[in-house]
Order: C-alpha cells, then structure tokens, then sequence
DNA sequence: TGCCAGGCCGGGT
DNA sequence: ACCCGGCATGGC
C-alpha cells in the first residue's frame, strides 16, 4: 500500500511534470484562496480573487477595513459569497485580535498546535486549515480533498467510509520517507498531482477513460467505476 | 437543462 | 455521535 501510493505520484509526475503550485502570490493570497475555493471550482475563485486585486484589497488590514456588503460583493463569483465574506472576516479579525496582524506569527509553532489555532476560526475546517498549513505556513500538514477521497477510495486504497482523518493518517505514514523541505514540496506537490487527476480524468460519474496514469494501479482492470455496490 | 465544483456550520435526532 | 439542510455562482 504504502509502495502503491509513491508509486502513484511517480506515474502522476510523469504525466503532469512538477506542479508549482498553490496558485497565489502571497501567503496571505493563498490563504484567502483556500477560503474561497470551499465547495467550489477554483475557476470561480480566480475572479473573486481578481476582483479583490483590482479593487486593492487584498491584504489583511484592507479586507478587515470592508464592510461585509463590500467584500460580499466582492468575492461574489466565488459563490455562498455571504457565508465565505463572514468566514474571511473571521479569519481577518483572529489574526488582527490575537497575532498582531501577521500570518508569520499565526504559523509560528508546532503543526499540531498551529492546526487547532486555525480549526478554532469559524469557518475554518481540516481541508482549509492544511490548505494554509502546507502552501502558505510551510507545515508539514497533508491535504486531503474531494479529489483524494475519490482516487483513493477508485483504486482501493481506502473504503467508503474513511473520513478526513483516516486519508491523512494514511498519506502521512506512506509519504514520510522525505526530510525537510523535500518532503514540504513532496506533500505539496503530490496533493496537486491528485487536484490534476481529479480535474482530468476522475470524475465521479466518468468511467476510466483508458488514459489515467493511475490505470495500472487498478486492483482489478473490469471495475471501471465508482459505484460498484 | 440539471448537475457539479478542492467544505463547513448549526440544528435536530 | 451521526445526519442533514443551507449556502450560490459559473461551466459544461
């Protein structure tokens, strides 16, 4: 199992080359985006985000400063726009209260103890808080998604009932061969990989397409999709 | 046209 | 401890 899974991200590598990701310029960027992407296609988000760039808001004191019918609006191509303007504020006003408005002293700390902080701001979930933890805090913390738990759980690496906790314990005991920065960019890039299977080829009513590089890492080649039972 | 997208929260059992 | 409705836009 553990073998399959690095075996997994050489096949994707081939495919897609390095990622280079998060998309965003800053870590503040990143984290705003992790917000915004909450059950929603990063496409939606780009032009909340570029909304945020063109009107010059997007730093933590400007975002703190708007009304919440300002960045509402704002940020409303990303969807549930007033739920996520109340989720960003939120997290504004955690770092401006509590960490004298800087992300760098927000992610100051072990992991584990930086993950409470972020999982203690409403609106902040595990995928989120990991999300910020592993692209714009340099944790350690391994992201799972929608993405994972459909790959993971098409090639039998996981049951249907394994839930966030069960992914991330699975992943972070198979991918920890690494030290250090290798092994940031190693997590980093191997949860980007799984968004580029997610997006290209897994689907949840696709079946295999014949072109995934994941194919021959199918237990069984005749299960051809997800809904088998 | 309906279904889906990189969740999370709050209220009800 | 689960289960579920709500939240909303844009793309295919």
């Amino acid at each position: 199992m553990k073998r399959e899974l690095r075996k997994a991200y050489r096949l994707m590598r081939r495919e897609f080359g390095h990622r280079n990701w998060w998309p965003g310029d800053t870590p503040f960027e990143i984290c705003v985006g992790a917000i915004l992407t909450q059950n929603t296609s990063w496409k939606n988000v780009e032009s909340a985000i570029a909304n945020l760039k063109a009107a010059h808001v997007l730093t933590l004191r400007k975002i703190h400063a708007l009304s919440h019918d300002e960045l509402a609006q704002l940020i409303r191509p990303a969807g549930y726009f007033n739920v996520k303007a109340r989720r960003l504020r939120a997290f504004v006003d955690t770092l401006v209260e509590q960490h004298g408005a800087s992300l760098k002293r927000l992610f100051i700390g072990n992991t584990t103890t930086v993950r409470e902080r972020l999982l203690a701001i409403n609106g902040v979930g595990p995928e989120t808080a990991d999300s910020m933890l592993l692209y714009a805090g340099g944790h350690h913390s391994f992201v799972i998604d929608a993405y994972t738990k459909r790959i993971f759980e098409r090639h039998g690496w996981c049951g249907n009932d394994a839930d966030y906790d069960a992914l991330q314990s699975l992943c972070t005991d198979s991918l920890n061969q690494k030290r250090g920065a290798e092994e940031l960019d190693y997590w980093r890039d191997y949860h980007a990989q799984l968004v580029a299977i997610g997006n290209r080829y897994c689907k949840p009513r696709n079946p295999l397409c014949g072109q995934c590089p994941l194919e021959s890492l199918l237990p069984n080649q005749t299960c051809t999709r997800d809904e088998q039972s």
